[in-house]
DNA sequence: TCCGGGATAGAAAGCGCTTTCTGTCGGCGA
DNA sequence: TCGCCGACAGAAAGCGCTTTCTATCCCGGA
């Protein structure tokens, strides 16, 4: 049926033994047996059978990388990053590459911990997640005790913008520094002289969303200025969209309203305009993360540059092993401040 | 070390076989007994091993979803939506889901050729291939006759956006009709009046940039309209910003811009402004595949729409198996025109 | 000339599961 | 009452590879 390493061993008249240590590389194989193999293995058009590979050897090449939605920027440029880095470095068993595999949780600690079982069952070298975890203590309690688990049994587990979990040694985690770019943010417009903003959240239950929230607080309570009105909705511009009503409806003279991200930036920007107001005229509009588009936005969107890019290779060279994570294990990653048009003093 | 099935049928007093059966569900086991079984399971907080599995019963539950860039929304939406489809679609072995995976080729054949060969090696359940292909017969054959084993061996091969290989009978594809997107577009423009159209086009050797653009040189041919300047660069903001000062080198007088797609639309529309032209006002712009930026865009984007999300559900279906393809393998995807307001008669 | 040892290659024992082939047992029709 | 059959469970043979343990060969040094 399929060529099988035996075929490939019974054509150049070796043992399988040795094809496999060709195959691998790991071990002395003179240099016209070499030859030999590797032409048997062009001539009958070998494909090593990476599950008996991986079952024998008890490690395989895949490498799980979760993400909330690839579809959204945020993820897709962090996973790709990731991957790119795990392409790259070196090559896994066998001399082929890694296989670097997204998976998309689409946010639910349901479908996220399935794909961990399953990353788990397949032995995955390496796991990485990415984007805020829950506040949900059950969730977040079952979810650590896997990783720790598959940590255990040798799976390298590395968290990219999401909080690590507290005691844990095996894990690697890149943080953003959420506080701090929501205190920026609110410090720009504290600076231009807001002093009623409103907030388009993200999903209540998220680290990454409270995290945003709590720096913008913390520079509002310093200022000794009031917190506005908050609302809460999915990183999409629907959200974005659909908050700025609510947003009016609790302080119809908001000069300015903070989004828990450049998509829902969008939305209320183009909410917005159909009120009939103009941006920064009107009301200022800031995002956060600095995707891609917002330098395209009309006007430029003032938002927190995360770097995205960046952080996904390093935790896909975390993943691989081909960097060496601080002895703590927590990376932090800063966040600056994007200053464009969509942000200027209050009309008054 | 690990719990192993053999592990569980000890404590369950069965024989492994046994476990294995109740494990999957496909012979006859009594209720007691299953229920010991998976009492086991969970007090030994047992975890299949994937690679044995997959060995011993020669298949596994991986699909592959090879992309060009997982960063761009038009892959990650239809990336997304396809590992929604095979996460439903029924349950994989071991009463599992399937693991879908996501691999970023960066529209590099040679990656492209490694993630086919690594999911070969893992011995994939499916593959789906996303976007269009390259025009160099040489990277086609070579991706083709990959495919050909690959189905041989059993592997479902989905192609989704790009042609299906030509008398092959083992593949599915769901093929976007560019050519009309392209031609509904051009005659758009016409309709409104505009004579000198400028194309900032894809990547020269894709096969999605040259549908398109025969379609819009048809509609042109077919109008007498005679062909404006076009350009070609990757589907990204910066290529449709360069594009803009190349175009109106070429001809000054220009009062339409047709762009590779929504992205780059943006890059086209961003230079525009730095030259002073309003949109739709002194220059009418238009994209491609109505990505959901596409309607916050300012003016919003007149676009072609494809339906991603619908796309990529049906060819995870049909990856799984849930769907079966017409008896030629060629789903035909419609394009539709959706004009919104950056095209408007030229001034004049 | 003989021997120790480095460099290669092979034999064979698994890795942890699935599945075919055999039972075993209780019940039912004759 | 006997025999047959269906329902269930176990034995054991792999699946295709890796890797330890051995064997062989040929070299240089004594």
């Amino acid at each position: 049926m399929t060529v099988t390493l035996a075929d490939v061993a019974a054509r150049a008249r070796v043992s399988p033994a040795t094809v496999s240590r060709v195959l691998n590389g790991n071990y002395p194989v003179a240099a016209a047996t070499r030859e030999r193999v590797l032409r048997a293995v062009e001539e009958l058009d070998y494909v090593l059978n990476g599950t008996a590979s991986s079952l024998a050897a008890a490690t395989s090449d895949l490498v799980g990388v979760l993400v909330h939605d690839i579809a959204d920027p945020f993820f897709g440029i962090m996973a790709s990053a990731a991957q790119h880095a795990i392409g790259e470095g070196g090559s896994g068993r066998a001399g082929g590459e890694k296989l670097a595999v997204v998976c998309n949780t689409g946010g639910s600690p349901e479908r996220e911990l399935t794909y961990l079982t399953l990353l788990q069952r397949q032995r995955a070298a390496a796991v990485i997640l990415m984007g805020g975890g829950l506040e949900d203590p059950v969730h977040l309690d079952a979810t650590a005790a896997k990783l720790a688990r598959m940590a255990e049994a040798g799976t390298r587990v590395v968290l990219c913008g999401r909080p690590p979990v507290p005691g844990d040694a095996h894990t690697a985690a890149l943080v953003f520094d959420n506080r701090t770019g929501g205190r920026l943010l609110a410090e720009h417009l504290l600076g231009l002289g807001h002093r009623r903003i409103g907030y388009a959240a993200g999903p209540a239950d998220r680290t990454t969303t409270r995290h945003r929230l709590d720096g913008h607080r913390q520079a509002l309570a310093a200022a000794g200025v009031p917190e506005g009105p908050t609302t809460h909705g999915p990183y999409d511009r629907v959200s974005g969209h659909a908050a700025v009503a609510e947003l009016f409806a609790r302080d119809p003279d908001l000069t300015a309203i903070v989004a828990a991200n450049d998509t829902v930036a969008l939305g209320v920007c183009a909410a917005l305009r159909e009120r009939g107001l103009t941006i920064p005229g009107d009301v200022s509009v800031a995002g956060f993360d600095d995707l891609p588009f917002s330098v395209d936005a009309v006007p430029a969107l003032t938002t927190v540059h995360l770097p995205l890019h960046g952080s996904g290779t390093r935790a896909g060279r975390l993943a691989m092993g081909t960097e060496e994570p601080p002895a703590d294990g927590t990376v932090p990653v800063p966040c600056t401040l994007v200053v464009r048009d969509s942000t200027a003093p209050p009309r008054a």
